[in-house]
DNA sequence: GAGAACCCTGGAGTACACTCCAAAATCAAG
DNA sequence: CTTGATTTTGGAGTGTACTCCAGGGTTCTC
């Protein structure tokens, strides 16, 4: 399978799966000797695992430890539970922050209601009594 | 008052003033003959607005939108609305993801926890089904 | 007057995950 | 055989908000 088409599988660009490569988070593949790479079957699948990981909120760099452990032959079912545990805690970090976000938004949007202007010269009298 | 003062008094570094001059969203103060800037007052209830402003989620770049319509002499208060309500609209988009993230990250960890190991070879089971 | 602490400038570096580019080679279709 | 699509490389650019640096000048304190 060349590049394009793998790409167009795995949904991204060939530029990303090249880019995948130069950070070593892909292997790099077979050439032909047209120097095009060649990849099968597997690497469709690392792609999908890598975005499936993604959007669980990991970072490729994450995703880079996940694989390599994979492919020394040990399941890293004990790195990915401490991986995905640190990334529910910031999770449920950043809903509690959004939670008192929205509040605060809110806040503002009713008083703007309220007090339809600023007096004159003001940067916004809302914002700075927020 | 001397860059490092301000800087002190509003809590930031020297370095983070200038950069803002440097992108326009503070304007350059007046400088002595040693051309060291000089500020007064108000670039510090400029830098407490840009804090504040920061909190609530808003870009430089909102801000610096803000400002420039305050610095005209019209109070912003129209555009904070837009601004704010647009901000809190992705509040509450973030907030739906980050929870169906939640959602998924505790069934993971569920899983982890019953199904101990995944077979050789694999990248992660868990995460494959997820 | 010596040394520390401050200030100046322009520019580069950081993190993240791509995205785009030019120039050249190769391949596929008609 | 020509046209157009695809691939190659290395490198630069994107956006956000800083942060740090060198190599100089200035001010403050003892």
């Amino acid at each position: 399978m060349r590049i394009g088409i793998l790409a167009g599988e795995a949904g991204v660009t060939p530029d990303t799966i090249r880019y995948y490569e130069r950070i070593g988070l892909l292997a790099p593949p077979e050439r032909g000797r047209n120097r095009y790479r060649h990849y099968d079957h597997s690497t469709l699948d690392d792609l999908h695992f890598i975005r499936k990981s993604q959007t669980l909120g990991l970072t490729l760099h994450d995703i880079m430890g996940i694989l390599e452990i994979a492919r020394g032959g040990r399941p890293p079912c004990q790195h990915v539970r401490s991986l995905v545990a640190d990334r529910l805690g910031e999770v449920e970090q950043k809903l509690s922050d959004l939670r008192a976000m929205r509040t605060t938004l809110r806040g503002i949007l009713d008083r703007l209601e309220r007090v339809p202007s600023s007096p004159e010269g003001c940067r916004c009298a809302v914002i700075e009594s927020a």
